[in-house]
DNA sequence: ATGCTAACCTGCGCGC
DNA sequence: TGCGCGCAGGTTAGCA
């Protein structure tokens, strides 16, 4: 489920819940996720937050020890209930917070994952990511240029390169196909195609799209909800994903829904070239 | 390297 | 009503 306003979204609610929290005690009652939860994590009672921060789709919860590195998967969410509320069905993990807030993690279908990344250390899977869109082009070393220079002779379809981690990190299914709605490109466009103004459109495109999902506090489909248990509001605002057979909201050409790598992908096919 | 597929897991909606 | 199928905000391993 979450993409990376969804996980923008969560940080920002869980963070002054946890920052300078000292752990009581960690519960953990379904041990495996995508990879087994991290032995560490069941240790991590008396340890205060020192930070947080967002790497891609990965929450990073620092301490002294070490860092928390904690992925939603597609169905993952993170709440603060009440010491008293008791788990229900899929909630995977609790850290019990001397304030408390117990900090709650739910997951049904399990792609989640919390691993633990050590002092001076970096995760595979974090050391393999690439830029971050919202970050400024002077930091993230992100631009129209790199991208088009990374996508000479590609035959990849333009979506799934902006969707590889490699490319870029946060952006998902739902971003992706919106994204490339309002830049006007087509999906299934070769990424070693698309010329440099264009990815200079596209690439500003992710970041309005991005930012504006975030400012929605990201968007609910089915199970997403935010630190507070309530939905996002982006969905309401969502021009293709999700309206395959439907007339454009620009146009009112119908909507084309194709599959590409195992998603849907849904554009236009009269505003979309 | 590139590019594609299957796989991890649960729940839900649809058609029969 | 019940059952089987396909689909769902992600990522990685494995294959050609």
């Amino acid at each position: 489920m979450p993409e990376l306003p969804e996980v923008e979204t969560t940080l920002r609610g869980i963070e002054p819940y946890l920052l300078n929290q000292t752990i009581q005690g960690v519960v953990v009652r379904q041990p495996r996720l995508r990879w087994p939860v991290a032995e560490e994590v069941s240790a991590l009672a008396g340890q205060r937050v020192t930070g947080l921060s967002r790497r891609g789709k990965y929450l990073l919860v620092q301490f002294a020890t070490g860092t928390a590195v904690w992925h939603l998967g597609m169905s993952g969410s993170l709440r603060l209930v009440k010491e008293e509320e008791d788990p229900r069905i899929h909630d995977h993990i609790d850290w019990v917070l001397e304030s408390g807030w117990i900090l709650r993690y739910h997951d049904p279908r399990r792609f989640g994952a919390l691993l633990w990344q050590p002092p001076g250390e970096q995760l595979s899977q974090i050391a393999s990511l690439g830029p971050e869109p919202l970050l400024a082009e002077t930091l993230s070393g992100l631009s129209a240029e790199s991208l088009y220079q990374r996508s000479r002779g590609k035959k990849q379809a333009i979506k799934l390169f902006i969707m590889d981690n490699h490319t870029m990190v946060g952006v998902g299914n739902i971003y992706a196909n919106e994204s490339l709605f309002m830049a006007g490109i087509r999906p299934t466009t070769a990424a070693g195609k698309i010329s440099k103004p264009r990815f200079a459109r596209l690439l500003a495109c992710i970041r309005q799209v991005l930012a504006q999902a975030i400012e929605q506090g990201g968007t609910t489909l089915r199970d997403f909800v935010n630190s507070d248990g309530n939905p996002g509001y982006f969905a309401q605002q969502l021009q293709v994903y999700g309206r395959g057979g439907k007339p454009c909201r620009v146009c009112e050409a119908v909507l084309y829904e194709i599959r590409q790598g195992q998603r849907a992908t849904v554009y236009c096919p009269a505003c979309q070239k």
